[in-house]
DNA sequence: TGCAAAATAGCACGATCGTTCGTTCCATTT
DNA sequence: AAATGGAACGAACGATCGTGCTATTTTGCA
């Protein structure tokens, strides 16, 4: 429960704007009782990174590795994605917002923080190569260029849909993740019955 | 001075990280003496955020409208804001921190931050525009879309380059932004000599 | 039902935050 | 020579921060 008010505090405030004062009103719990269970605001953080990362992938990675592997399961791991940040239209990604926070201040909070970033990002590398390696995309395809391009796209929803406030965001993303993978489809069609169709 | 010193803490620990006794100790003077040029925290990062956006006026914009219109004023702005962002490997960009810490943080400092980022980029869709004018890019160029995946490229490159401190990110914007645009080249090569050449 | 253990509350601490106030100093002007 | 103005200073304020310590309450198990 303590958890679950401080991600949605995280969310709102960021890593470092979350305290445990404000954590122990929102909960109606003393401040000391909040704090016991995390022994340090650092512990804290770190605790909510875990739980996030954990919500990401329940609600992102496996329902989408049910798919078939290849282009279907790397756009479910996309349009799950893009819900992910754009639902949490008021709940911002700890993933973006930490990143910036703490992208030059060292510690245990930005290994966790790291780690489950790059953990993240090698699971949709995984999921473009094997859409490669299945004959969707052309055997010549750079995964780690389209990883940073697809990473870009959703980077780029955060931030209009979140600070701009400019509704059409979301569709500028999937369109983005169209093209970009129109240009890497294999041209043997015998492979790709149609799996590209929106 | 004062506002040198405050851009470079703000660039390190963010806007909302910049306090009035850090920026004292930094420019060696009272907290008094520093308050009282700007009224209010507030007005600092106000302050801030307008003198972060003179500079990048200089150093990206208006050198690269001397560039002749078309892709090679693009090209300009673009590879510019490459290097802004890049560049500033120890300094981070104001406008993409800014967008995380107030985008929702309603008041006058997320009034001014949206403002200038919104200059920037309605100056970066003319010059999209233009480029579809000039006959570089196809009539059918939706430039808000190119627009929006240019800014994708920016934010994924200052995502890893900066938190990730992954070497190559830089390559992979520029390819990105080679990609891109290839997609939109005008199809008669009357019109566009060699100006897509990197 | 009783007891150990865990959870929570209460209180206080040093530090830092933005801000206000009165004062001093120096340059400029009268 | 006197008066004025701006700039910086030092001290202090209330608030909030994270973090200890010590009771007290609640819980789960024998």
């Amino acid at each position: 429960m303590i958890l679950d008010a401080a991600l949605g505090l995280a969310s709102h405030m960021g890593l470092e704007g979350l305290s445990i004062g404000a954590l122990a009103d929102v909960t109606q719990m003393s401040k000391s009782g909040v704090f016991a269970h995390f022994g340090s605001r650092e512990e804290l953080q770190i605790a909510v990174i875990r739980e996030y990362h954990a919500r990401f992938e329940e609600e992102v990675f496996f329902p989408a590795v049910s798919e078939a592997r290849g282009l279907p399961r790397l756009r479910a791991l996309f349009d799950r994605w893009v819900r992910r940040v754009s639902v949490e239209l008021d709940s911002g990604c700890i993933y973006i917002s930490g990143a910036v926070e703490f992208d030059d201040r060292p510690g245990p909070v930005r290994d966790a923080l790291a780690s489950m970033v790059l953990a993240w990002q090698s699971a949709l590398e995984r999921a473009i190569s094997l859409s490669v390696d299945a004959g969707h995309l052309r055997p010549d395809t750079d995964s780690l260029q389209i990883l940073f391009e697809l990473h870009g796209l959703i980077l780029a929803l955060h931030h209009d849909a979140r600070f701009l406030r400019q509704p059409g965001a979301i569709d500028r993303a999937r369109r983005g993740f169209d093209r970009i993978l129109d240009a890497c489809l294999a041209v043997d069609p015998a492979t790709v019955p149609r799996i590209a169709a929106r």
